[in-house]
DNA sequence: GAGTGGTCTAGACCACTAA
DNA sequence: TAGTGGTCTAGACCACTCG
């Protein structure tokens, strides 16, 4: 599946870090022997060090080489486009998910849907609310409108596991990339019972609009964090052309 | 300055973007028609491409052509290591900067950022408390500590316009990454009071450890907003690579 | 089949860092 | 000066999309 060589590098040398053979502030090889020791040519490596560097994983330094700056401790929820299953499983995170309701309803209902996905109000959506608990306490709602059209098979008994391996394993498609917005919102009285309860009132919210890799906007998700729970990392980079 | 070729493509092509001259769903012409347009490799034109595409302007598609996805709307203090003066220019805000205090401090004072920054607790620090004014309220409390000695002659002057500016361009630093953690806090009774009151109030929080291209940790910086204007928008990508 | 993007190569020249 | 990463090239072969 990942078979290219830049992948197979990436894949090697990232793992390493993560696994702590490579420390933080450890130089990795410099390229000429990375070269020598997978036997590709160097632009190669240089595109697997470069996805490195773009994930946060090292720092290149000219004339110097490349240092690990990861470091697990400002790991977490990331800013990726990762399923709330995927975060459970990566993070051994012991979180039960249940599916309130399933509908299939028509876009002219929700028009903020409508906008986000750039769709027609007779177009056909899955609606699927989902609480995710930590023992009693509900810490999550989510809410999730899919495009009938492209997942028409999508049923209640796959939202309650893993909607994401549905798509990609079952289905085939490729889900590439998202736009979110995170604000800090009052509770409904809906959300409050959902909740039950909560102090502060407000939940900390984070709406996405998720596209597969032809570029189609199939999702809308509004996920209602308990605000006292709630923490989003990020890495970013400064960007490197100017005006 | 940015004399690369495959920069000049990359800010020409997004400047046509960003202008509106290419619009949402465009294609992008072939790469094949803009190596013979910039007279470049190939592979120099897809570098360009490759960084329009990380950065959120571009989907590429096999087969098929690079289409625009880069949509005005969804913009915003966007997931970016930029500087609150370079936010309000790009938006045309109307805020104000007040500096609060500005002190030399020891870092064993403030274990946090002894611990965020990796430092000995006889380190100097500059502190520095900024808030942010639209009109009359304050939206914003910044508090940050930089490293005394890699910028000796910062000045409560220099802090009232922007330190951004004055690391990169009058000290020569390269600002290059950051981790952040955004979470929803209460308030602190001081914080209460200069934001002078704030329903609710909590605060949506912004903890940044900021590093240089050499991978030095030099900035710690708490961003305070008041959560009823807060907003953070992010553009990711789903990791392309799996285990 | 023609056109598109994806991967990979071998080699060149440059700018930067460090001893 | 030797070693490092940064940019760029010309060409190859592949997988995918679409008419």
């Amino acid at each position: 599946m990942n078979s290219n060589k830049y992948r197979m590098i990436y894949q090697e040398l990232s793992g390493k870090i993560i696994s702590g053979e490579y420390q933080q502030h450890d130089q990795l090889p410099s390229e000429n022997l990375l070269v020598k020791q997978y036997q590709v040519s160097r632009e190669t490596v240089r595109k697997a060090l470069s996805l490195l560097q773009t994930n946060g994983f090292i720092q290149k330094l000219k004339g110097k080489g490349s240092v690990v700056i990861y470091n697990e401790s400002m790991n977490f929820p990331v800013s990726q486009l990762i399923s709330f299953e995927e975060i459970k499983e990566s993070l051994n995170m012991d979180y039960v998910t249940h599916v309130e309701s399933f509908d299939k309803v028509h876009a002219s209902d929700y028009p903020a849907v409508m906008t986000a996905l750039k769709i027609s109000g007779n177009t056909e959506l899955f609606k699927v609310v989902r609480t995710r608990r930590k023992g009693e306490t509900v810490n999550i709602i989510d809410t999730d409108y899919f495009l009938v059209e492209l997942m028409p098979t999508l049923t209640k008994e796959i939202a309650e596991q893993s909607i994401y391996s549905y798509i990609e394993n079952q289905l085939g498609l490729v889900i590439s990339f998202s736009n979110k917005a995170i604000t800090f919102e009052p509770m409904t009285t809906a959300e409050l019972e959902l909740f039950n309860g909560a102090s502060p009132p407000y939940a900390a919210t984070v709406r996405s609009i998720v596209h597969l890799s032809n570029a189609v906007a199939f999702q809308y998700n509004i996920s209602k964090h308990r605000a006292s729970e709630f923490k989003f990392v990020d890495f970013s980079r400064r960007p490197t052309i100017k005006k």
